[in-house]
DNA sequence: TTCATTAGTGAGTATTGCTCATCAATTTAG
DNA sequence: CTAAATTGATGAGCAATACTCACTAATGAA
């Protein structure tokens, strides 16, 4: 079965989704083409396996680089740049998640959509503690920062999806972090340093903020569907 | 054959690209499946045609809209929300343009191709004419820029997209401006020019507003199924 | 009237994902 | 150790569907 996964793994990457025949990849693997169907429901599914497996390699030392790292500007950049790096080095993959897994129904009940969920949270968290820490403005509603960056990375790369032509995921998420930067820093220390006026009501909204977030979370933790 | 359009239009709308049969659409349009081949090459062929038709129809009032409008900020917005919009509107061509006609190889040799080239073009030129007012920076690649306004709607507007949410094309066109707006602003003038600090009370309150706006999203997003 | 061109037909084909009755091998039971 | 049962694999065949093509009907020109 790992046999039929590698397999059809390499073909869909090849071929993409519909030229990818169940045929070949049964020819390829060594076995039957009925063969394919006794371990998965459907070349959907077969697909669907396929990519969580390869997902899930990718995902595995992410959660410890991004560790490391220290600042809002070096882990958002390191967000950015991960993610494009990935489409720059799995185009093949890429264009499967992008144009067919994520299209389907199946998708939301799909470990990649979880994955992804838990992948593209962790921009929120870093952007929801440079809040926090006054260092970002409060006022942009979260998912849209996440939005454009991501939105903005798949964009970015459609052209290289497509074959016909490549990009520098460093000078791209250079480009990407700086926007997303300046677009959410608060005002520049102008002339003297730092909180040139603390102000009472500061300390009030911080938080103020924070009980909205408590808020959010606890509302969006019962419920079990989409949200955020 | 206007017919054929009219009716594939439809399924294609209702049904995705591969639910809608060639049969189907022959027998709506009260023809014979063979009639479809002697004006289409082939089903993908109808597709193109199909939407090529509606995106004409949907930019032929654009730039005249556009031409009304001042102020870089103002046009900005109306690009973005307008992108929002047909999304909203037109769900169902939006869907087949994202998932099937940009996977395929002959999109480039679409007059959609072009024509989202023109319509993107546009937002180029608007943040060209800023940088040249001195009222943007210019040291961000402009392709980053469209990138991520264009990625950053469709990404805002995929689960709407697979019909699981609904979404705000205002409230995002506000919110992504915002971000863009800033993150291209040259240093706001600091002395001469402009509420030089917005007053303190002012901030308070735009931030007493987030606050509340937030407040009320994580309210509203715990009842029903997906949405906001 | 006749010929040529165009529009339309529908039976048929090729491809392809998928099913299922059957066989072989391996494990479990008695 | 034989028999039964479970599992793994087979491959012939089905069903769906985009697409073809030889042929007919209608329309227009000479």
């Amino acid at each position: 079965m790992q046999e039929i996964m590698q397999v059809a793994a390499q073909v869909f990457r090849d071929k993409g989704y519909s030229e990818a025949l169940t045929a070949q990849i049964a020819a390829r693997a060594g076995v039957v083409e009925g063969t394919i169907y006794r371990y998965f429901p459907g070349k959907r599914d077969l697909l669907i396996r396929v990519v969580e497996q390869w997902y899930e390699r990718i995902l595995a030392d992410y959660d410890q680089q991004l560790r490391v790292l220290q600042g809002t500007r070096a882990r958002l950049r390191f967000l950015i740049w991960r993610h494009l790096t990935v489409i720059h080095n799995e185009p093949g993959m890429c264009r499967l998640i992008f144009n067919q897994l994520r299209a389907w129904p199946e998708y939301r009940r799909t470990t990649v959509f979880d994955l992804t969920r838990e992948y593209t949270r962790r921009t929120l968290e870093i952007v929801q503690q440079a809040i926090d820490a006054g260092e970002f403005r409060a006022d942009l509603p979260l998912r849209i920062v996440r939005d454009m960056i991501y939105g903005g990375v798949e964009h970015h790369t459609w052209v290289y999806l497509r074959g016909e032509g490549d990009f520098s995921p460093d000078t791209a998420a250079d480009a990407m972090t700086e926007l997303v930067y300046r677009g959410l820093a608060c005002e520049q220390p102008a002339s003297s340093q730092r909180p040139p006026r603390p102000a009472p009501a500061e300390v009030t909204l911080r938080r103020l903020e924070a009980v909205a977030r408590r808020l959010e979370q606890s509302a969006g933790a019962k419920g079990g569907s989409a949200r955020v």
